[in-house]
RNA sequence: CGGGGUGUGGCGCAGUUGGUAGCGCACCUGUUUUGGGAACAGGGGGUCGGAGGUUCGAGCCCUCUCACCCCGACCA
C-alpha cells in the first residue's frame, strides 16, 4: 500500500471525550470515529487490524469443525416472542416496526435465529453434532456506551452456537470451542485468564468468560491466591461459615431516634456501632411479587447472586412509586412487621442483637433477632465477594485477590433452554424426537481490538502484536522530493510485497518525523528507513517498534531483510 | 431514568458589561527546508447545536428543544 494513496487520518489530538488510552489512541491513530453514542465508523487502519482479529478467529472456528453462516442484523418479533425474551429482553433491544405495523427488533443476540434455522434444516441425530456460527454485527441500546468500541451499541460479534444430542456431547462441544478461544487470544497476543461467569440474560446453567487483563476493564475478577479458581465478581460463591448463634444473648427489641441517618455510615457514626452489627434492608421487584433483601451493614447485594437463586428473570430494585405504594419508608426500612417475603444472605445467621430500620422516618430499632422479631424466608449467598474474601472451593484456604479485566469472550452452555421454548427437535435414533442441547459462544471483534490496544501501548502511541498490527512493516524514504531513497524504498517494496509481506510504503510528502511519529502511533512493528544518511553508508535500517532496535542491512540485501522479517513474524 | 456538565471551522480551545467571531494544530498556494510531529509569507473554511423570544443590535440574556460527555442507578 502506498500512503500517499492512502487514508491516513491521525490526530495529534484525542477528542476530549475519550477516556481511556485504547478509545484515545485508536481515535488518534486514525483507527475509528464516532458517528453516534456507540456508533463508530472503521476507517481504514482500524479495519485492516479488525480483519486480522477476525481472520484469526474465523480460522480457529473452522479448525475447531465449526460452520460459517450468516443470519440477519433484523430479527421478527415473533422468534423472540416464541422464546419469551420478547417481555423479559428490556429496552436494551432496539424495537421497531415496519410499514405494515410488523415488529421487529435488531438482532442484539441470535440463539432464537439460529434455533429456528438449525430446527428447520436438522432433522436426525445423524446430522448432529453442529457447530453454526457467523461474525456480524449486533445492536444492545445500551444504558451507557463508553470507551469507543470497547462499549459500544453497535458491535459485532462472533456467536457460535453448538447443537447436540445429549448434555454429555453438549459438553465435549463446549471443551472444543473453550479451546479455540484460548488459542485465538493466545494468537491475538492477549495476557488474558478464563474466568467462571453468570451467564446473564443468554441463560443456560454454566459458563467462562474471557478476560483481558487490564487496568481500565469493567469486570471485577477475583482468583484464589492458592489454587486455580478464578471468577467473575458477579458470580463468586461465598463460603457458608456461620456458627450456630446463642439464642440466650436475646436483648429486648428498641426503637431509637436516628433523625436523618439514612445510610449505613451515618447510622453506624451516630449510633457508634461497627457496620457489621447493622442489617441492611432492601427492597425488590421479581416477576411477581416484592420481596425484601437482608445482608449485612459492610456487604453489598449481589442481584446476580440472588437472581439465579430465584430462578427470576426479572430482578431490580423497587423504585420510588413501588416503595411508596406500599408504605416503605426509604433511608429506614427494616425486616420487622413487614408482610413480604424476607430473603436474608447467610452472614445473618450469625447475627444477634443487631440494629435495622423501624420502618418509620428517622427511626432505628436495636436488639433485633430474627425468628424472635421477624421470619426469615430463605437463607443463601447473596452477597458480593470481595478482596480477601476466603476462596470458595472446598478445602482451599486461601484468599481472594481482585483484578480488574475486559471481557472479550464468553461461553456457555445452555442446555435445552432454547430449544424447549422453541419446541426445537431432532430425530434421535430410537425414533423418539428430543430437544437440542446447546452451547453459545460469543467473541466481540471490536472490544478485543480495543484490548489489544489498552494492554500494548507506550507514550508514542499503540504497540500492536505481530498478529495485529495493520501493516507488518512500513517503508519510509528520509527525503521528501524524488531521489535515490525513494526509487530504493519502492525497489524493497515491490520486493518485499511480492515476498507476501504486508508492506506500507510511506511515500507521502511529509517530513522524516511526520512519518516516524505516524508509524509509531498506528502501531506499525517495523520500520525500513531509506534516506541520504543510510544511504552514504550504503546501508537501509530495520527499527523495530516494540524493542526500538534498529539493524543495518546491506542496501541490496533484500534477501536478508526478508529472512529477518520472517525470523520475526 | 436521576444528578451534573459541555455544545464556537476537521481536532483542541478563547471569546469581557450584549456592539460586525478569534487562537493553536490540521488544510491550500509559494519559497526555503528534509533522520523525530520544519520555517516564513499568503490563503480558504464558521447558519456560534436547533427553534422561538427580548433588544436598534444576541456566540453572550430568556424559553423550549436536540446532541454529546461524566457520575449514579444496590444500601432503603
Amino acid at each position: 500500500m502506498k500512503l500517499s494513496n492512502y487514508l491516513i487520518a491521525t490526530l495529534k489530538e484525542a477528542p476530549s471525550d475519550a477516556e481511556t488510552k485504547s478509545h484515545q489512541l485508536m481515535v488518534r491513530a486514525g483507527m475509528i470515529r464516532k458517528i453516534a453514542a456507540g456508533v463508530y465508523n472503521f476507517l481504514p487502519t482500524g479495519l485492516r487490524v479488525f480483519r486480522k482479529v477476525e481472520n484469526i478467529i474465523r480460522d480457529e472456528m473452522n479448525k475447531a469443525g465449526a460452520i460459517e453462516v450468516m443470519m440477519p442484523f433484523v430479527t421478527p418479533a415473533d422468534l423472540w416472542e416464541k422464546s419469551g425474551r420478547w417481555d423479559i429482553y428490556g429496552k436494551e433491544l432496539l424495537r421497531f416496526k415496519d410499514r405494515a405495523d410488523r415488529d421487529f427488533c435488531l438482532g442484539p443476540t441470535h440463539e432464537e435465529v439460529v434455533t429456528d434455522m438449525v430446527d428447520r434444516e436438522v432433522k436426525s441425530y445423524k446430522n448432529l453434532p453442529i457447530t453454526i456460527y457467523q461474525i456480524q454485527p449486533k445492536f444492545r441500546d445500551e444504558i451507557r456506551p463508553r470507551f469507543g468500541v470497547m462499549r459500544a451499541r453497535e458491535f459485532t460479534m462472533k456467536d457460535a452456537y453448538s447443537f447436540d444430542v445429549n448434555e454429555l456431547e453438549a459438553e465435549k462441544s463446549y471443551i472444543k470451542m473453550f479451546n479455540a478461544y484460548k488459542r485465538i487470544f493466545e494468537r491475538c497476543g492477549l495476557t488474558f485468564k478464563a474466568v467462571e461467569a453468570d451467564s446473564g440474560n443468554i441463560g443456560g446453567s454454566f459458563s467462562h468468560e474471557f478476560m483481558v487483563l487490564a487496568e481500565t476493564g469493567e469486570d471485577l475478577v477475583l482468583s484464589c491466591n492458592t489454587c486455580e479458581f478464578a471468577a467473575n465478581v458477579e458470580t463468586t460463591g461465598i463460603k457458608d461459615v456461620s456458627i450456630a448463634r446463642n439464642d440466650k444473648d436475646f436483648e429486648p427489641l428498641a426503637e431509637v431516634s436516628t433523625p436523618k441517618m439514612t445510610s449505613v455510615e451515618e447510622v453506624s457514626s451516630f449510633m457508634n456501632v461497627s457496620s457489621e452489627d447493622i442489617v441492611k434492608t432492601l427492597f425488590l421487584e421479581s416477576d411477581e411479587e416484592l420481596i425484601a433483601v437482608l445482608v449485612r451493614g459492610d456487604h453489598e447485594l449481589s442481584l446476580t447472586k440472588l437472581k439465579k437463586f430465584l430462578g427470576s428473570d426479572f430482578l431490580d430494585l423497587a423504585d420510588n412509586k413501588v416503595l411508596k405504594e406500599n408504605n416503605i419508608v426509604k433511608g429506614f426500612c427494616g425486616p420487622i412487621g413487614v408482610n413480604f417475603k424476607i430473603y436474608s444472605d447467610n452472614s445473618i445467621k450469625d447475627l444477634t442483637n443487631f440494629i435495622t430500620g423501624a420502618n418509620k422516618d428517622d427511626y432505628h430499632c436495636q436488639g433485633v433477632n430474627y425468628d424472635r422479631d421477624f421470619l426469615v424466608e430463605s437463607f443463601g449467598d447473596f452477597r458480593e465477594a470481595f478482596d480477601g474474601d476466603s476462596c470458595p472451593i472446598e478445602g482451599c484456604t486461601g484468599s481472594l485477590e481482585s483484578t480488574r479485566g475486559i471481557e472479550v469472550g464468553h461461553v456457555f452452555k445452555l442446555g435445552t433452554k432454547y430449544s424447549e421454548s422453541m419446541n426445537a427437535k431432532f430425530t434421535n435414533q430410537d425414533g423418539k424426537e428430543k430437544n437440542y442441547y446447546m452451547g453459545c459462544y460469543g467473541i466481540g471483534v471490536g472490544r478485543v481490538v480495543a484490548a489489544a490496544v489498552e494492554q500494548n501501548n507506550d507514550e508514542n502511541g499503540i504497540k500492536f502484536p505481530t498478529a495485529l498490527a495493520p501493516f507488518q512493516v512500513v517503508i519510509i524514504p528520509t527525503e521528501k522530493t524524488k531521489g535515490p531513497a525513494l526509487s530504493k524504498a519502492e525497489e524493497i517494496y515491490d520486493y518485499l510485497t511480492n515476498s507476501s509481506f504486508e508492506v506500507a510504503l510511506d511515500d507521502r510528502q511529509e517530513s522524516p518525523g511526520v512519518k516516524f511519529k505516524d508509524s509509531e502511533l498506528i502501531g506499525i512493528p517495523f520500520q525500513i528507513r531509506i534516506g541520504p544518511k543510510s544511504l552514504a553508508k550504503g546501508v537501509v535500517e530495520l527499527k523495530n517498534r516494540l524493542t526500538g532496535d534498529i539493524l543495518e542491512f546491506d542496501q541490496n540485501d533484500y534477501d536478508g531483510i526478508r529472512e529477518k522479517l520472517n525470523e520475526l513474524f
